[in-house]
DNA sequence: AGTGATCAGATTTTT
DNA sequence: TCTGATCACT
């Protein structure tokens, strides 16, 4: 261990060895950040403390996961394995379970997801006769959620002046009945939302001394990652927790805090101090990602900003090229500039397209950059589409998970009364819903009573028949939740509910994809069976209910690994936190999109875009290119754009400034970046998501970016090469071409290359010699 | 139950 | 402009 910590740099490693008492750590962009707090875990266990008595709370699964295999990694045990580290979310829904029956849960409670609380408001607002446009969902469920993350309960809520004014005075005064309504259906459903997970744990630990006394003592250490992004009752949650013994450690930077918008509370972060008066301080300001250029703009950048933990970033890192500023006249030829740049980067340097991301701030934006990457062949990835567990085909096989777990889970008994379709339609589903309104009891009662209240519901034998046939086929699902594992049981649903014979007659490409991912998800449950056979956990075969308890808190952030991965990343600013690429583009930098308009009327928001904006430039390693559209079609219109306030904010040391070169005309500059001929001819487009799917198949240069030019290797003279020629290529020696494609300056070569395989190389940029 | 028309809504979203 | 949700109609 004692050697471990050598890797450290001294403000890292005494952020590591500061083991007791109140702990902040200020890490800025790149500065190890995760480093610091993997190794502080791996030294507290060296030490002898005991794995049990650790809590490492993060945002993301992902994050998680990593921090939990690199403590692995380090210490070379498993103990890590007994650490309590996981998101807020998973951690505290574990002690949920293990505590329910104090709240008046049932330990086996169902997680709402997003679309579960939506479908649940509309149902409210449907029930209540409320106009939706007047209660947007959205909006009702933005301010429920909001309540609770704040840790307002109905009562204070309702009692609360200050509120009760705000919401009447937007034309919206039934927003306390409706969360109200919306708990109380929340909890006949034994459902927790994600906001109830933190909630309901605040209301444990405040109501229930001696369980909270009970985890005090269990976690004698605590480490908090990106704690800039805490709300009010993750933060409450953490003081009680560590109020006996005061060893918690948090890491974040204030700089980095984009999630105030959903409530995080950067004053957290900032007040951390005046929470422990004798906590000790660290700030890692020694970025090991970024050039000096690209650290000095950030810096440049954040300086803006009143609010903020004073730091100064530094690197030992190279000088690095300038930051490039791209203007082009529409959203398309923003696309394309774009695209052919990462080309001939990628051609001319021998990069990989996993080296390159495309930063924007608005999911809209991705559109004119697919299609620009989509006419040169290069293969991307676009992060924080659809997530594996929205799509609907796995969402309605794990609503059968649900209710064969917890019969009382209104919003997937919805999802399958009738799907695949069993003649249990609307009208039927309606005067049930009434009938259980009335009577005020659950779905689940009465069609598990048909008789009982067939009076109210007068259904005739076939529809009872129907029903009642439903109602079996959960039941003996249930009945195996105790003797058959997880993958059995999910197995058999798949196949016997008739989800898998309904997919199986779509024979279109996404009829067979959507089969695909019922496969995965029935994959993804064998693993995990599998897995845990092999540890010698004495719980041997894992249950149904085991794997359902956290399912609707994972995102599949780690999923697709075995794909082709070498694909350029599209994602917005937000899901780019926390990633690094030696190439970035940070495009729409323009007034009123980057800072986005909304953000415009206050200060706090203006910061909050300009953390944003740090946060994208912090990403890249070695380049960092900004784009923006003079302008750029929103929502139908055409609209004009100017420059985003935020580049001219650049220290102009770091940026190449075309504008301030050539004064005499404001368009030349633009010419340098742009494709020099019209070279990418347009070829007939499969639909976009054929062409997707197509894209994994392209071939890619290997690895290996350090390349310097060679002269000797010129490109060569498109007309001289033929069928059939050797040639030679600086990076993958000697050749044969097997096919022509295209013409003039867009002629793409097949060539095989001995012991490397087969390339797809465009001869405008492929420097090859002709043997 | 499925289809076509129509209409609203469109920052960011770790869970 | 584009997407999806909803609704009326068959």
């Amino acid at each position: 261990m004692e050697n471990i910590l050598d890797k450290l740099n001294d403000v890292q490693r005494q952020a590591v060895e500061c083991t007791d008492g109140p702990v902040m750590v200020i890490a800025g962009a790149g500065s190890g950040k995760t480093r610091v707090l993997t190794y502080r875990i791996a030294h507290l266990l060296s030490k002898g403390v005991d794995a049990f008595n650790v809590l490492a709370l993060t945002f993301t699964n992902k994050a998680a996961k990593e921090m939990k295999e690199r403590v692995i990694c380090l210490l070379g045990s498993s103990e890590a394995m007994n650490v309590w580290m996981g998101t807020f979310h998973s951690i505290f829904a574990r002690i949920l379970r293990i505590e329910a029956d104090k709240l008046g849960y049932p330990s086996n409670f169902t997680i709402y997801d997003t679309d579960d609380s939506k479908s649940v408001i509309k149902t409210i607002l449907k029930e209540q006769n409320l106009d939706d446009k007047m209660y947007p969902v959205n909006f009702v469920l933005g301010r429920i959620s909001a309540a609770k993350s704040n840790l307002i309960s109905v009562a204070d809520y309702n009692n609360n002046a200050e509120i009760q004014t705000q919401d009447r005075a937007a034309g919206k005064p039934q927003i306390g009945t409706l969360y109200s309504l919306y708990n109380q259906r929340c909890r006949k459903s034994s459902a927790m939302d994600f906001d109830d997970l933190l909630y309901n744990t605040n209301v444990l630990f405040r109501d229930f001394t001696d369980v909270l006394y009970k985890y005090q003592q269990k976690f004698k250490y605590i480490l908090v990652d990106e704690y800039q992004d805490t709300n009010y009752a993750q933060y409450l949650i953490v003081k009680k927790l560590a109020a006996n013994n005061e060893n918690i450690c948090v890491v974040g930077d204030d700089a980095q805090s984009i999630y105030a918008f959903r409530g995080a509370n950067i004053e957290n972060i900032l007040n951390f101090k005046k929470d422990y008066a004798d906590a000790k301080v660290f700030k890692l300001e020694q970025n090991y990602r970024s050039t000096k250029n690209i650290v000095n703009a950030a810096n440049s950048i954040i300086i803006n900003n009143k609010d903020q933990i004073f730091k100064e970033i530094w690197t030992e890192n190279e000088e690095g090229p300038k930051i490039q500023l791209f203007k082009t006249s529409t959203d398309n030829e923003e696309g394309m500039s774009v695209a052919s740049s990462i080309f001939e980067n990628k051609m001319n340097f021998q990069l990989n397209n996993s080296d390159f991301a495309i930063l924007y701030r608005t999911n809209a934006q991705s559109r004119a950059m697919e299609e620009a990457l989509r006419k040169l062949n290069v293969p991307y990835r676009i992060f924080g589409g659809l997530s594996f567990y929205k799509r609907k085909e796995v969402k309605d096989l794990i609503a059968y998970f649900r209710l064969t777990i917890n019969h009382n889970d209104e919003e997937a008994l919805y999802r399958i009364i009738n799907y695949p379709a069993r003649g249990i339609g609307k009208t039927t589903l309606e005067k049930i819903m009434v009938v259980a309104n009335e009577n005020d009891t659950s779905i689940w009662n009465i069609i598990s009573n048909l008789q009982q209240f067939n009076a109210a519901l007068s259904f005739n034998s076939g529809t009872i028949t129907k029903i009642s046939d439903f109602v079996t086929m959960i039941r003996s699902y249930a009945t195996y939740l105790n003797d058959k594992n997880a993958f059995e049981l999910a197995n058999h649903i798949a196949a016997s509910s008739g989800i898998l014979r309904d997919l199986r007659e779509d024979k279109t490409p996404e009829g067979i994809s959507r089969q695909e991912n019922i496969e995965e998800l029935l994959n993804s449950i064998k693993d995990l069976v599998d897995k845990e056979n092999d540890s010698d956990n004495e719980e041997q075969n894992i249950s149904l209910n085991r794997f359902m308890e956290d399912i609707a808190l994972i995102t599949d952030s780690d999923k697709d690994d075995k794909e082709n991965n070498d694909k350029v990343s599209l994602m917005t600013i937000h899901a780019a936190k926390g990633l690094e690429f030696p190439y970035v583009f940070v495009v729409g930098m323009e007034e009123n999109l980057f800072p986005s308009q909304l953000s415009l009327s206050s200060r706090t928001d203006l910061e909050e875009e300009r953390r944003l904006f740090y946060v994208a430039i912090t990403r890249a390693m070695k380049k960092l290119t900004l784009s923006y559209s003079e302008s750029r079609y929103r929502w139908g219109n055409l609209t004009l754009c100017e420059i985003s306030r935020f580049v001219d904010e650049i220290n102009e040391k770091c940026i190449d400034f075309p504008q301030k070169q050539i004064n005499t005309s404001s368009f030349n500059y633009t010419k340098k970046f742009e494709p020099k001929e019209k070279p990418f001819v347009v070829q007939q487009e499969p639909p976009l998501s054929i062409a997707k799917k197509k894209l994994t198949k392209v071939s890619s240069i290997s690895n290996n970016s350090n390349s310097s030019a060679d002269d000797s290797f010129n490109a060569v003279n498109i007309g001289e090469i033929a069928i059939g020629m050797d040639v030679e290529h600086q990076r993958f020696g000697k050749g044969k071409v097997l096919q022509l494609e295209g013409n003039d300056s867009n002629t793409k070569a097949l060539i095989s290359f001995n012991g490397v395989g087969e390339k797809q190389l465009l001869l405008k940029f492929a420097k090859l010699k002709i043997l």
